[in-house]
DNA sequence: GTTACATATTGACGGACGTCAATATATTGA
DNA sequence: TCAATATATTGACGTCCGTCAATATGTAAC
């Protein structure tokens, strides 16, 4: 996915609510819907749909419910390529991968 | 500036051509226009603003040309901030910025 | 199968945005 | 001041996109 792509995916505010509710969870659609007061459930359902063409939300169904989860490190992968071509001299992204910075465990 | 205005700013094509010729460059208008071909100066001229609105150009006037260059240091902060909400599990940009990570001189 | 529930799709509407031609503003040099 | 050049602004146009109501599809329990 491209960089032009990947921006356009997170350039909405409910987007971005909904990928913060999904970030280290696994909602069904009806418990994104509940949380986001004001938006309807078609709505939230193409905005799932679109995060989930750029490959940025993980899917998995489970009976009748669906359930989204961020996916973090396509995340990190798109940032990382932001900072590359952006930020070339103020990060070494290009070559070692954002995502080494180690995790305090 | 949040996530989101900065989503927005960076999701065109264009804007994106433009910030790849800036980066690590100072051009005018008019080279950019150049260098773009296929888009207008009046285009040019708006998506500059966009991104001037958006913190994400340095702009310097000389005499009756203005020059632009992209602001690598306000991508590294909003790269940083997407990452520290939207892959917290993955990197510990929380509150150790990326831009920290040192650039070998 | 039928009913109930969860999610996705369709179609329509309105507003946001990228684009350009035309024009305005700003700066320099004569 | 006037002409020339560089950039910004305005206004209009078409397209893209977020939104919802209505409907379709899919899944499970009976």
């Amino acid at each position: 996915m491209s960089s032009v792509t990947f921006a356009k995916a997170i350039a909405d505010e409910n987007r971005q609510r909904i990928m913060h509710l999904l970030c280290c969870n696994w909602l069904c659609v009806n418990d994104v819907v509940e949380q986001l007061d004001g938006v309807s459930q078609p709505t939230v359902s193409h905005h799932l749909s679109v995060l989930r063409e750029a490959g940025l939300v993980h899917v998995r169904r489970d009976g009748r419910q669906v359930y989204y989860s961020l996916n973090q490190d396509e995340m990190v992968v798109c940032c990382g390529r932001l900072m590359k071509r952006f930020a070339p001299e103020r990060t070494q992204v290009a070559d070692v991968p954002l995502a080494l910075i180690p995790v305090e465990s």
